[in-house]
DNA sequence: GCATTAACCACAG
DNA sequence: CTGTGGTTAATGC
């Protein structure tokens, strides 16, 4: 059991926010706090899942095996849920969740999980809201996928990681260039390509690992026009 | 044809 | 892991 009180996090979901007293004390009773370093798996592919997660604190990746390579599908940061969809799609993960900073995940069972979405509305409807969202973005995803060109990509890559995970112009890489190829379809090969000329067009500046977007409208246009 | 885009391979740091 | 260069295949004008 977690040694914190539910009811006292200040990180709870949106959600949660829905939650009286005696439903955070039945969370609380089923509700365990774990914490993983950068690199490890929080949810593998393939192997049963028992619990909803949720992540307190940290950054991971979403990714499954593809035919050929591996897949990230999305980036995600705290405070959200981790796999609904394959809490409430199948009883096995659909993909893996993996680390991508330390982090602190509270898995919670998933009967008692299910319970609160009967009883409680509010708190179900903020869950469709987050997985609406979600079902959207994937949406988006999958149409640029398909039609943009490689630039296109990483501009849309690098705005995502600047506008919805840092909200901030200048960032360190949470992936390696294998796996920005790994989330947009390419090979590292073409995403350092790509950042090398983006950096001599003077639209993004890379020291170390932290990149700098100096001029988001160029990356906002590259990304529109594909 | 010629140019563009991107994949695949190999090698260096 | 990253950056580059060479080569090749596909596509468009």
């Amino acid at each position: 059991m977690s040694q914190y009180n539910c009811l006292d996090c200040n990180l709870k979901s949106a959600a949660a926010e829905y939650l009286n007293e005696q439903e955070f004390s039945v969370l609380h009773e089923n509700i365990v706090n774990v914490s993983f370093v950068k690199g490890e798996t929080i949810i593998r592919q393939d192997t049963l899942s028992l619990n909803v997660a949720y992540l307190r604190t940290g950054m991971v990746k979403i990714h499954m095996r593809g035919p050929t390579h591996s897949q990230i599908l999305q980036l995600e940061k705290a405070p959200t849920y981790l796999g609904l969809p394959t809490s409430f799609g199948d009883n096995i993960n659909h993909f893996s969740v993996t680390a991508i900073s330390d982090c602190t995940v509270c898995f919670i069972d998933l009967s008692v999980f299910r319970n609160l979405i009967f009883n409680n509305g509010r708190f179900s409807y903020q869950l469709i809201v987050e997985l609406g969202r979600n079902g959207l973005f994937h949406f988006q995803r999958y149409a640029s996928m398909s039609q943009k060109q490689i630039p296109g990509l990483v501009a849309e890559t690098l705005l995502c990681f600047s506008k919805k995970l840092f909200e901030n112009t200048s960032f360190t890489l949470p992936l390696t260039r294998g796996e920005i190829g790994d989330m947009i379809g390419t090979s590292r090969e073409c995403v350092s390509r790509v950042l090398t000329q983006m950096c001599s067009d003077k639209i993004i500046s890379v020291e170390k690992n932290v990149l700098t977007i100096l001029k988001p409208e160029v990356l906002e246009q590259i990304c529109e026009k594909g």
